[in-house]
RNA sequence: GUGAGUGUAGCUCAACGGCAGAGCUCUGGUUUGUGGUACCAGUGGUUGCGGGUUCAAAUCCCGUCGCUCACCCCA
C-alpha cells in the first residue's frame, strides 16, 4: 500500500550517527560529574498533572500560557509533556518524603523536555536537558556548588569562552517593593518605551530587562536595578556566593538585568554562555534558588536551588569548535571472512572477544576480502583478522597488523590472547 | 501566535517554461584470498504534498506541510 512519506514533527529531531557521539559524550561527562559531587539521579515520569506545571512554573508565563503540550486522558484527567523538570523533581521531594532525607536532597536529571513553540535556531520543540538540584539548605555555599559543578562539566567537556552572568532577584519582601519602584518609574518614561514594555509594565514588569529594542536601552541604563535594592538578608547572601565564586575562580560576572523567565526564582539567578567564533553568545543554560516552591506545590517551606542546561546547545557549541575528534570511536579489530564456515568460526570468535572485551568490526555479509581489508582501512583498525576458507578448515586465523603490514598465522583458539598482548 | 525566506537523489547543489543533471556517498568491477589512492560501471527522484495556468511546469500562480531566519520567549 502506498502511503504518504512520514516526517517528523514539527520541531522534533533525530539524533543518529555523528550527533549520537557528541550526545553520549556529554552525558557520561555530565553524569560524572553529578557522581563525583553526590548528586543522585532521578528519572520522573514525562508526563505530570497539568496544574504541577501551571502552578510551578506560574500561570502569567509563557510557558504556560502558550507552550505547554496538554492532553486529557480517557479516564479525564489533563495532563502535560513536561516543559522543564524542576516542578516535576519537586513533586518528588514532597510526595517520596524527601524531606526526611538528610538535606539537602541532591538530585539530578536528564532527559526530553517539551514546549510548544516556532522552532528556531538551537530551539525544539522536543529537546534534550541535564539539569540538578539541591533541596533543603538555604545556604549561599550550595549555590556557589551549583554553579560550579556545571562550570566542571563544561571544562571537561573541553568548551572554551565561557561565561556566566550572575544577578540576585531578592526575596519576597525585597522583591515587591522593588517591583513598585521599578513600575513608577517605567511610567514616568512611557512615553520612549517600546510597545512590548509598555505592556511588560503592567503584566509583568521585571521582563523589560529582557528587551532588546533600542529604544529601551538608554531607559534600562536608568532604571533602578533590583540588585541596588535587596534587602539585609538577601545581600548578605549575594555577597558570600559572589566570595565563594571567587575562591573557585569562576569566570563570572554581576548582570544586573539578568531576570528569568520562571516565576518560582528567589535570589540568585545565573546564565551560563559560550561565545561562538563568530562573536556571537550563545545561551547553554541557567538556573537560581526557588525558595518558595516547594511550599507551594503542597511541602513545608524548603530552600531550594536548581539549573539546567540544553544539550542540543552543548553540542552547537562543541561542534563550534570542531570537538567531534576528541569523541572518534576508540580502534576496533576488524574480523574478516571468507565463506560460509568462516562465517561460521567468526560467529563464535566474536563472542570470545567479546568476553575479553575487544571492540570488533565485521562486514559478515560480504566474501570480498578487497572490500573486507578497505573497510578496515577506512575505519583505522589496526589489526585485522581474517579468516579464509583454508584456515576455517584448519581452525586458524590470520593477525594482520595494518600499520606494519606484517602477518602471522595463528590457531583460532589463541588469537584472542595475541589481540591482547597487541 | 506574527512576519520573511526556502523545499530537486542519502548529503551538497545545478537546471529557472521545452528529454531531471553533477560531485560526494553507497554497491560492485579493474583475472581466481590482502589496504584509505586511481580508473570503470551500477543503484538511487511522481522535483515535499494538493490544486490551477499552459501545447508543455522542478520552473509561473494558489493552498498546504516541513525547514530556516526574525519577533515573542527560552534550553
Amino acid at each position: 500500500m502506498k502511503k504518504a512519506k512520514f516526517q517528523k514533527p514539527t520541531g522534533m529531531h533525530d539524533i543518529i550517527f555523528g550527533d549520537q557521539r557528541y550526545f553520549r559524550s556529554i552525558i557520561n561527562i555530565a553524569e560524572n560529574i553529578f557522581n563525583y559531587y553526590g548528586f543522585s539521579r532521578i528519572d520522573t515520569p514525562l508526563l505530570e498533572d497539568e496544574d504541577l506545571f501551571l502552578k510551578g512554573v506560574g500561570e502569567a508565563t509563557d510557558i504556560s500560557e502558550k507552550e505547554m503540550y496538554t492532553l486529557k486522558t480517557k479516564g479525564g484527567d489533563r495532563l502535560a509533556l513536561r516543559p522543564e523538570g524542576t516542578a516535576s523533581v519537586v513533586r518528588s521531594y514532597i510526595e517520596q518524603g524527601m524531606a526526611n532525607r538528610p538535606q539537602p536532597v541532591k538530585l539530578y536529571y536528564v532527559g526530553p523536555f517539551f514546549r510548544y513553540e516556532r522552532p528556531q535556531a538551537g530551539r525544539y520543540r522536543q529537546f534534550w536537558q541535564f539539569g540538578l538540584e539541591s533541596l533543603g539548605d538555604a545556604s549561599p555555599v550550595i549555590d556557589a556548588q551549583v554553579i560550579n559543578v556545571l562550570y566542571a562539566i563544561l571544562m571537561d567537556l573541553k568548551l572554551k569562552n565561557i561565561s556566566i552572568e550572575i544577578n540576585s532577584i531578592g526575596d519576597k519582601e525585597c522583591r515587591n517593593s522593588y517591583k513598585k519602584m521599578l513600575v513608577k518609574y517605567l511610567k514616568s518614561k512611557s512615553s520612549s518605551l517600546c510597545s512590548d514594555c509598555k505592556r511588560r509594565t503592567k503584566d509583568n514588569p521585571l521582563r523589560f530587562f529582557d528587551c532588546k529594542d533600542p529604544k529601551c536601552q538608554a531607559v534600562k541604563a536608568e532604571a533602578p536595578k533590583i540588585i541596588d535594592n535587596l534587602c539585609e538578608d538577601c545581600h548578605a547572601h549575594f555577597k558570600q556566593t559572589l566570595e565563594y565564586l571567587d575562591e573557585l575562580e569562576l569566570p563570572y560576572q554581576i548582570n544586573p538585568c539578568l531576570v528569568r523567565g520562571l516565576d518560582y526564582y528567589t535570589k540568585t539567578v545565573f546564565e551560563f554562555f559560550v561565545t561562538t567564533k563568530e562573536e556571537k553568545s550563545l545561551a547553554l543554560g541557567g538556573g537560581g534558588r526557588y525558595d518558595y516552591l516547594v511550599k507551594l506545590l503542597g511541602g513545608k517551606e524548603t530552600p531550594a536551588i536548581g539549573a539546567a542546561f540544553g544539550i542540543e546547545r552543548i553540542m552547537q557549541a562543541m561542534k563550534d569548535i570542531n570537538l567531534v575528534d576528541g569523541f572518534k570511536p576508540k580502534d576496533r579489530v576488524f574480523l574478516a571472512q571468507i565463506g560460509s564456515l568462516a562465517k561460521s568460526k567468526s560467529l563464535v570468535l566474536m563472542e570470545s572477544l567479546r568476553k575479553a572485551k575487544i571492540p570488533v568490526v565485521e562486514s559478515l555479509g560480504k566474501d570480498s576480502l578487497k572490500i573486507q581489508m578497505a573497510k578496515a582501512s577506512r575505519i583505522g583498525s589496526k589489526f585485522i583478522i581474517i579468516i579464509g576458507q583454508k584456515e576455517a578448515i584448519e581452525n586458524l586465523a590470520i593477525i594482520k597488523n595494518m600499520e606494519t603490514g606484517r602477518q602471522e598465522t595463528v590457531p583460532l583458539d589463541q588469537v584472542v590472547a595475541k589481540i591482547k598482548k597487541g
